[in-house]
DNA sequence: TTAAAAAATTAATCTAGATTAAGAAATGTT
DNA sequence: AACATTTCTTAATCTAGATTAATTTTTTAA
């Protein structure tokens, strides 16, 4: 069960077998069925997650009552509200299963435990945390540059596997856009 | 000259006097004069910098031939293209000095060569990152929700003394408006 | 297998912010 | 002090994308 997070790891570091052994015993097994809330406003982020399977979104709700979505997390991916993790402050994020899912957490507790002691499990974290700031600043830029229409282009372009999982309107929340124009977006690219 | 960068890392990690020293050492200083680049467009960024004291910001070129800031950098934050210095790819960011500017520098080999040997400097990094993506996330988020006025009042309420060190222009192109349309709401608030 | 709920489309109208172009301040340089 | 350059402001016009509201399609569940 834990062979694909060792699988993971053992892509970015190689830390002594009982370094990984300890920090892959200590990971819970859960089963998250579509619709469920791993985390929601105002509860405190207990655990950082490790995607087995299925899919996830972090949204919150803004002065309107709109879901904006913030982030989707599929396969292989760690995922969790950082702010809430790490500064024990109250989720202004939910995190909810997009599909029936099965994930690792560990508790922040157990986390910095094992923090104190491994050199490659801090490598392996802060090396992830590179590709997410990557990632973020990518995606920044893309935010200022890019049209409605151009987001989504390069969004199917970079997954286009993903454009498939999740209903649309959560797709058009995340490039920061109304459902409604992204159907005029996709009628436009069909004709 | 160290000092202040040494001061920094005490904060949220306690490695090894030898650990912290031999990383100190290999830390280069460097006078860097307002408008110079320490990083252009093409070129493959070798350093990762903690800015002693001034000011940066980084920049793209878009299609238009318009300057789009991405990030500002000031005192005691460490600054680099990520995905230029990880992946060792060409540059689509510009680097440039915003104000007479003086920075600590350290090459990727050398760099490396450190996070393989010390477990609290892997932390260190870490917990930076963590603190970037915190920050990048919360950054998206006021990016969906806020209009253009709310972003300004915002960032000006997070950063009141950063205000006055960049032009307007500069600022508005980061909050991912144009400077005519930042000038509208500096007109409306004081009214 | 059909009702009900959720998701997607269409079209009309509206608005935040872009664009363009000009002039006014401020800043730097000799 | 005077010129050039850079930065900031104003105002008119324009547009990408929001909003509203009705309709259709798809999915879910009894």
């Amino acid at each position: 069960m834990t062979e694909q997070l060792k699988d993971h790891i053992l892509k970015f570091v190689t830390p002594p077998e009982s370094e990984l052994q300890s920090f892959l015993n200590v990971m819970e097994f859960e089963n998250i069925e579509n619709k469920q809330y791993i985390l929601k406003e105002r509860q405190y982020c207990k655990f950082q997650y490790f995607i087995l399977k299925g899919c996830f979104r972090s949204f919150f709700i803004n002065k309107k009552g709109v879901e904006k979505v913030v982030n989707f997390g599929i396969e292989d991916w760690w995922l969790t509200n950082f702010d809430s993790f790490i500064n024990q402050t109250p989720s202004e994020l939910n995190i909810q299963a997009a599909e029936d899912s099965q994930v690792l957490k560990i508790s922040k507790q157990k986390l910095d435990d094992i923090l104190k002691e491994s050199l490659e499990l801090n490598r392996y974290f802060r090396i992830i945390l590179e590709k997410v700031r990557i990632a973020d600043q990518r995606r920044i830029q893309f935010m200022y540059t890019l049209s409605g229409e151009e987001l989504y282009t390069v969004f199917c372009e970079y997954n286009p596997d993903f454009v498939q999982r999740v209903p649309q309107y959560m797709l058009a929340s995340y490039l920061g856009f109304t459902p409604e124009f992204l159907s005029k977006i996709r009628r436009k690219r069909k004709l």
